[in-house]
DNA sequence: TTAATCTACAACCAAATGGTTGTACGACTT
DNA sequence: AAGTCGTACAACCATTTGGTTGTAGATTAA
């Protein structure tokens, strides 16, 4: 969890991801798309592999990058859950107030 | 953004962020919970506040914390938005393959 | 075959992170 | 009034992060 919302902690990383669940892209592609270097970006890319957020798939001499669904899906359960426990606490409060 | 995902990015903030969402808690009820100084719980407080995970109310010579939903619902609107552009995709490709 | 393209990876650097200890100060307790 | 408790904050340290440049290997194109 720790790798998942650090890489999503940037927001280039973050605009990789969108754009890679919007349809795969080369490394060198994501690359001409922000204004810094190619090693750079092929860095944010590990870091969002690492983290599984992304896959990536040789294709000729080009490395195809995809967004993974389902690490996204994991992060957004753990926020739900969070909210779950907040909505509880809130019922809580609720029956105590009501106790007339 | 960044500074949401980055607060997120830590087991302890995100033990902090659960049991805050539970119920308020000063910093050294927390701080007793976690095997580290008191002052680096504070500072996973402030990076939380930072975010605006969580907010700090003074009461007594106490601060207690409480984290806000708001934030996290706003984290998980935008992972949410992720996932909508990928099933755009997924739309788009079924398209294709459906034009028989 | 030679040249161009795409990627990998190492080495380096400044800044941020996550932790520590120590000091200080306001707010309760006795 | 003195002592204790809860917090704030500074200074310091090791490690990680986000960037750079440079070199080298694969794969495609001329």
């Amino acid at each position: 969890m720790d790798r998942i919302f650090r890489a999503l902690a940037d927001t280039t990383r973050r605009d990789i991801l969108r754009r890679t669940m919007a349809g795969e892209a080369s490394v060198s592609q994501l690359a001409a798309a922000y204004d810094m270097s190619f090693a750079a970006v092929q860095k944010h890319v590990a870091v969002l592999e690492g983290a599984g957020l992304v896959t990536k798939q040789p294709q000729g001499r080009e490395r195809m990058i995809r967004g993974n669904p389902e690490m996204v899906q994991k992060a957004q359960a753990l926020l739900g859950r969070y909210e779950e426990v907040w909505r509880a606490r809130i019922d809580r409060l609720d029956a105590l107030l009501a106790d007339d």
